[in-house]
DNA sequence: CTGAAAGCGCTTACAG
DNA sequence: CTGAAAGCGCTTACAG
C-alpha cells in the first residue's frame, strides 16, 4: 500500500513552468519579487501537479522546523482540553505546527521525543521535563516557555502561571469567615506540583491570619485525581478525623470528595463544606454546584504561545506572567440557593 | 536568541569516534550489525556530544516522516480529551509522532496543514477534511483512517465508529416503554454529522416500532453544543410545543437542556425526561444524573491507530470497526433513586 | 528579477 | 562488518 506514482517535486513544477527551481521556491514563499507573468505560470504548474512542498526538505534547507512542541504529563480531563484549545488556536494564527507529547506514556523512550532536533521551541507544562534536559536546552539558548512551573535555580526561562496562592487564600478565608469552618481538610496534588504547593500556602496563610492552628492531620494527598481523592477521604473518615470542610485541591478531586461524603451520608455543605480549584466545565453542574476558583486555563495556553513566539522572533519575553484567578461562589460552601432552580 | 554554538551533526560524531557517518547511522538505527567495540565508541561519542539526529534530515533521507496526523474540527469538551488520550497512548507504543490540526481554527489556511508532505498517514475525525482532499489522498494510496464518518461513494477507507443507531434506539425505547413518554424531542447535531444522522435514525425507528407517529416539530437543532441546545429548547418552550422528554443528541447538549428546563421550572424527570449520548465525565455528576449511552471514545482512538498502523505496514486494514455502545440508566429518565445518596 | 550551485544532515544501495 | 558516494527535496547566498 505504498504511494503509487511518485509525488511531484519542485523540479517537476520548474520544468512544467519553464523556470528554475529557485524561482518556484520564490513564488511559493514570496521571499523575493518575481515577475507576475512568470509567477502565474508557476502557480498554474503547482495547481496542475497538485504540488505541496515536502516539509522535511524545507525544514532541512531552511534550518527551521516551523513547529513548536508541547510537553505535558497527562492528557486528561477538561483542564487539558481547555489548555490545548488555547495553545492550538494561538499557534495556528502564527502559522506554526504543533507536535505534542505526553510524558505519561510509560513506553520506554528511545529518543528524546521533543527538542532542538524537531522543533523550534518548546512549551512545557508542569514538571513534564527533567531538570537535566531543561538545563541543557536552556544552555544552548533553545526557546522555552514553562507553564505552571517556575524554572530551576539560575535558569531564566519565561513562566506563565496563575495566582494559586491568592485564589486558595480567598477560598479558605471564605469558608472561615462566612461559614465558620475551622477544621478544613486540604487535599494536596501530586508531589512537586507547584500549583499544589502554592495552594497549600494560601491555605496555611488563611488559617494563620484567622488564628486557626495548622493541623497536619488535615493535610492528605488527593493527587488532583478523583479516585485518589475518594480514597483519601475514605481513610480520613475511617480514621475518625474530625473536619467540617474540604479544600479538595482541584475540581477533579472534588468529585471524589463528593462521592466519599455522600456515600457516608454526609450532607454537603451542611455537614461538610467542599471547595475546589480550576472551575472546569462540570463544576457548575454537579450537585451541589461547586464553589471554586476560576483559573483562566485557555488564556494560559494562549499567553504561553505568545511569549514563545517572541523568543522565536529574537525578542525579549516577559519572564513571568501571573494570571489572575477569581473566586466563584456557588453552593457547596454553604452559600446561595440550595438548588432552587439554578 | 539563536542557538549559540552549532549543534553537533552526525559528521562530528563520526570524527570523534573515528568511523564513517554510515557507521554512526547504523549503530543509531540498529539497521546493520556493527562490531560491538566500534559501536561502543560511537555511543560514547554520541553521549559526549549529546547528539540527537535532526528529524528533518532523517525524514528526507529515509522518505518517511514517522509521524501521523490527526485532523478534527474542534478541540472541546471531555469527548475530545478522551479521544486524544486513546490516540496518543497507542501511537507512542508504536513509536510514531503525532501532529494535530484543528480545522476549526478559522485562520485562512495557506498550505495544506496535514498530508503526504508531512505525515505517513492521517486520522480523520468526522467531516474535518473536504471530500475533494479525501479523494485525492485516497487516489495516491495515502494511508487514511476515518473516525465517526463513512467514506464518500466508491472510496475504500477504513472506518472506526460506534453503534449510534442501536444506542439511540434503545435509549428512546426505554423512554417510551418504561416511562410512557410519547412526545420526545430530538436535538440534532451539526449538519452532516454522521453520529447525529444515525442517532436520529435510531430515534425514528424507536418511535415507529412503538406506533408513535413522527412529528417534525419535535426535531430541532442542538448542534451537540450546550449553548445551541439551550437556545433550541427556549424556542421550543416559547413556541408552546408540547413534549414530555428530550433526547439531547449528546451529553454536552444535555447541559443546555437542563438549564432551559430548570429556568422555566420544569422538573427533570417528572415533567420532562432528558437523555444524552456519550457518557462523558460529568454525566454521572450532574443533577439529576444523566441517563445516556456510553460510547467507548478512547477505544475508538486506539483502534483507529491500530488500523492505520496496519496500513503503514502494508497490511490490510479492517474496512469497518463498529464499536458497541451501552445504555447507561441513571436518573434523568425517571429511573432510579431520586438522589438518595448515590 | 532569475539561474546555477552549494548545502542542509541524514540514509542506503553498492562495493569491498 | 565498513566506507565512499549518491541522493532525499528543498532554500539561499552569489552572480549576473
Amino acid at each position: 500500500m505504498a504511494i503509487t506514482n511518485r509525488l511531484p517535486t519542485i523540479t517537476d513544477v520548474a520544468q512544467l513552468a519553464g523556470v528554475s527551481i529557485a524561482t518556484v521556491s520564490r513564488v511559493l514563499n514570496a521571499s523575493t519579487p518575481v515577475v507576475e507573468e512568470t509567477a502565474q505560470r508557476v502557480r498554474t504548474a503547482v495547481d496542475e501537479l497538485q504540488f505541496v512542498p515536502r516539509t522535511a526538505a524545507r525544514m532541512l534547507a531552511s534550518r527551521k522546523t516551523n513547529t513548536i512542541g508541547l510537553l505535558f504529563s497527562e492528557i486528561r480531563g477538561a483542564f487539558f482540553a481547555h489548555l490545548l484549545h488555547g495553545i492550538e488556536s494561538q499557534l495556528r494564527a502564527a502559522g506554526y505546527e504543533l507536535l505534542i507529547y505526553s510524558t505519561q506514556s510509560d513506553h520506554p523512550i528511545k529518543r528524546k521525543p521533543l527538542g532542538e532536533h524537531n522543533t523550534d521551541g518548546l512549551l512545557v507544562f508542569t514538571a513534564s521535563l527533567e531538570k537535566e534536559e531543561l538545563r541543557r536546552l536552556n544552555k544552548i539558548n533553545f526557546p522555552l516557555v514553562l507553564m505552571h512551573q517556575t524554572p530551576p535555580e539560575g535558569m531564566n526561562i519565561p513562566v506563565i502561571t496563575i495566582e494559586n496562592k491568592d485564589g486558595a487564600e480567598l477560598l479558605v478565608s471564605h469558608l472561615i469567615e462566612k461559614h465558620g469552618r475551622r477544621r478544613i481538610v486540604f487535599l494536596q496534588g501530586p508531589a512537586g506540583h507547584e500549583d499544589s504547593q502554592w495552594r497549600e500556602r494560601g491555605y496555611r496563610d488563611a488559617l494563620e491570619s484567622h488564628g486557626i492552628p495548622f493541623d497536619p492531620e488535615l493535610v492528605v494527598s488527593g493527587e488532583f485525581d478523583e479516585e485518589q481523592a475518594f480514597a483519601a477521604m475514605q481513610k480520613l473518615l475511617l480514621d475518625g478525623i474530625d473536619f467540617d470542610a474540604v479544600f479538595s485541591g482541584d475540581d477533579d478531586a472534588a468529585i471524589g470528595v463528593y462521592r466519599a461524603l455522600k456515600m457516608t451520608n454526609r450532607i454537603i455543605p451542611d455537614d461538610v463544606a467542599v471547595v475546589g480549584f480550576d472551575d472546569v466545565q462540570f463544576s457548575r453542574y454537579i450537585s451541589p454546584a461547586l464553589t471554586t476558583v476560576r483559573a483562566p486555563i485557555e488564556e494560559v495556553g494562549r499567553e504561553a504561545v505568545r511569549q514563545l513566539i517572541r523568543l522565536l522572533n529574537g525578542e525579549q519575553a516577559q519572564s513571568l506572567v501571573l494570571m489572575r484567578t477569581d473566586l466563584v461562589i456557588r453552593e457547596s460552601c454553604g452559600c446561595g440557593p440550595k438548588e432552587v432552580n439554578p
